[in-house]
DNA sequence: TCAATAGTGTCTTTGAGACAATATGAC
DNA sequence: GTCATATTGTCTCAAAGACACTATTGA
């Protein structure tokens, strides 16, 4: 094989005229999510949760001073998932956090410098780890509260098929800025085929199309999250079952009876001689993540 | 915001550095399946079904004569996904096939001639509408049919967590070519991350990376058949509830029964006034894909 | 009649969801 | 005791799975 590749340069050289063809840069944006504790102002009482993205404000041109993903190129030396956990690194100073490639964004013009073709992936930290030296490397890092809600349905019947239409709002906010993003989903059922496809109605004040793939990747999350064990990895070692019930339902968006959450979770969780304390009411004991052999 | 930007040109120019690093080609590749009917010998059978993945000999080096997906570069006016429709387009003649974007892959030296990274997709279409014009465009374009087996599973326990190791065998063949290519996917849960990780034991003989581009695509179909209607995409406009849940048989790579699958696709099937005849044995309905207004 | 597939009924088991009842520590 | 949360038990309902039975065609 080795061989007669070798064997007529010629030919070799002819397809290496796709290096001459124009070439995308291409980049890694990180959707970096946490789970964030909200200042809780009543005493004894259990804080709130809030799902939390990392953005850091641009220093440079183009979408000066607007708050985007961290991320950076791709290099030749390196795969985009490699890229993806150095820039996870340089940001966050972790080197093993859960770590998902997304999607592939490379609309014309989404860069308006040049053609850059950018890969975007989900990292899940647990925020317990993290100390965010605000101002790393000079630039602005700043924890965003995220919400994405449905905010109208439309239900249509065409021809040959149903449209359905599901307008959101991707609300991000810190105590800098609070920004909104409108966007449209459109389900088209056409005879056998499904479509689905999201566009940014109203953008907000985040730069690049950094909007599109947050939503994107909170979506991600909330289905993934029913049938994998993706929540782990934003608690820290140790934790109750009512925090780990609060990441469940600060993703879904909804809220959960207790008993019925216990028994889902149940062989996932290993309980540990620990408990809680000095909280105001009943000590809560602490489980860890089970190790065992089962795999989801 | 735009008026901002142009302000100060020397730092828009500066950010345009990037430029001057070096680029990747970006490419897009098909993993294009239909369900084809394999040759019976016994008359009055119901024919048996296999997953099929369309493949295209390559012309020219690097791996000549070695069978690839088809696909092709990004072009500098379009998105990842409009090449993607587009190379669907060219190599099939649809224009509105199911497509959906998979993996990002980059491993530098993926491609021997230069730095290639390539976008993923999968193609889902219904055999009956193609007649594949062999030799296209100079190029022979087969099915093969592909089957991924689970041949070995090991589990270990590990100081602060658990790795499960499986290894498979994707053998892809036609009338031309049978080829295994044996991979290795690793499960591995540390603490409280969980990781997984596929990777080639022995590649078999098809060009650059594609044989894990394809079992990558089998991996994705196989999990989302349960909860989409992924299936639908494969099959004709009218069919037969057995059809259908051979599909579903063929690429679950499982029997399942006949009575629970009725119920289970009841609501997304219609029944239409028309059956088939002349089979040998009792007529069978012929169902539509219903129109109406659940989505899933 | 038989071979082969089409189509339906029902029992069991499993799991999700709703709700109720009891327990415990700080104050 | 009260407040707020922790923890467990049980009932219902829906879906999944297993299995058995009947129906219809061509030969």
């Amino acid at each position: 094989m080795q061989s007669s590749r070798e064997q007529t340069e010629a030919e070799f050289l002819k397809s290496y005229d796709a290096s001459r063809y124009e070439r995308p840069s291409v980049a890694v944006d990180m959707v970096i999510f946490t789970i964030l504790d909200r200042p809780q102002p009543n005493y004894r009482k259990l804080p709130e949760k809030d799902l939390c993205v990392l953005l850091i404000k641009r220093g440079g041109h183009p979408f000066k001073d607007h708050w985007a993903l961290p991320g950076g190129f791709v290099q030749p030396t390196e795969s985009p998932d490699q890229a993806a956990v150095r820039e996870l690194a340089e940001e966050t100073g972790l080197e093993n956090a859960y770590l998902e490639q997304l999607y592939t964004w490379g609309d014309p013009g989404r860069d308006p410098r040049t053609w850059v073709i950018s890969c975007s992936y989900m990292a899940l930290i647990d925020a317990s780890r993290i100390k965010l030296a605000a101002g790393d490397d000079a630039v602005d890092a700043r924890w965003f509260r995220v919400s994405k809600k449905l905010k109208q349905e439309k239900r249509k019947l065409t021809r040959n098929g149903s449209v359905l239409k599901q307008k959101y709002s991707l609300l991000l906010s810190s105590e800098e800025l609070t920004t909104e993003t409108q966007l449209e989903k459109t389900i088209t059922k056409h005879g056998r085929r499904q479509t689905e496809e999201e566009q940014i109605l109203v953008p907000g004040e985040l730069a690049f199309d950094h909007a599109r793939m947050i939503s994107y990747a909170v979506d991600r999350l909330r289905n993934k999250i029913d049938y994998t064990d993706l929540a782990f990895n934003l608690m820290p070692e140790y934790f109750t079952l009512t925090q780990l019930q609060q990441v469940y339902e600060t993703i879904l968006d909804c809220e959960l009876l207790k008993a019925n959450f216990r028994r889902k979770i149940e062989n996932k969780v290993v309980e540990t001689d620990s408990f809680t304390a000095g909280d105001g009411y009943r000590p809560s004991q602490l489980f860890k993540r089970s190790v065992g052999l089962q795999y989801s």
